[in-house]
DNA sequence: TTGTATATTGTTATAATATAACGTTATGTA
DNA sequence: TACATAACGTTATATTATAACAATATACAA
């Protein structure tokens, strides 16, 4: 069998909804969003999260356990995400900066160790909560 | 009240502990590990762990919930953290490296905003696994 | 030293997040 | 067809973390 070439039902199921966000989501309140789609249990829609994380269509913001749908082309597979996270609105934008991804993919420390994947989690406050 | 100069009692306890693990540790494993030294409940260590993390003792390792004494004498808080995550074993490593921090610091992006703390985590094969 | 504010503790219960284990059904390919 | 892999459905359970409440300890200023 191939690498997959649509996404299944369930899959499609969540993606949508979670694109459809604009923000990121918990895994619960995805349940509970797509129960009328047929979605009963917790168990289908982490499966779902995890094809759709390992692919590259969602990123999990892996300091609040939440899920964001991916909008940045480049992101064929999770191997490397930023993110700026507003800590007080929770507001989270993925960082799409080449220079950002460059530095950080070439990156080597002195244990000689080689990495394939990292994942980069910005705080502080949005414009609108600087200006509050 | 001014700012804590000395731990509690419980904050000593559990970073006591992990300083001894060299490796992350879960909370419930902290949990175990320390009732025979009179912690009881989860929330307890939770909220050791909270302090800790708060003054740069302890850093969380958000992809694995778990949690490790902090060797590095910079990190008076725990603002600008990098990991190195060794995928096969687990092992983790903090990464102390100055131009990455500089770097990272000093990041700003297209949004404007001002970043007051960022966590990095960059995933691989550590030496022993690649060679096996 | 007394009052006051804050930090920490202890305790029980519960919320929130995530996976194990099982059997079934669908899909791609030889 | 036969085979392997992926996805599904379902129930139960494991793991991680916090709510809520009352008590005690600590720092500091008046
Ligand atoms: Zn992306
Ligand atoms: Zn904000
Ligand atoms: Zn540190
Ligand atoms: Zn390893």
């Amino acid at each position: 069998m191939q690498k997959q070439q649509y996404l299944s039902k369930n899959q499609k199921i969540v993606l949508e909804h979670v694109e459809k966000a604009n923000q990121p989501l918990k895994a619960y309140s995805i349940l509970y969003n797509v129960q009328k789609k047929g979605l009963k249990a917790p168990l289908q829609v982490y499966r779902a999260l995890d094809k759709l994380v390992e692919i590259g269509k969602i990123h999990k913001i892996e300091s609040r356990n939440a899920f964001v749908a991916c909008k940045n082309a480049n992101c064929v597979v999770s191997n490397a995400t930023a993110f700026s996270i507003c800590e007080s609105c929770e507001k989270v934008t993925e960082i799409n900066n080449s220079k950002l991804s460059k530095y950080l993919g070439n990156f080597e420390d002195s244990s000689g160790m080689k990495y394939s994947k990292y994942n980069l989690e910005f705080f502080g406050l949005c414009k609108k909560c600087k200006n509050k």
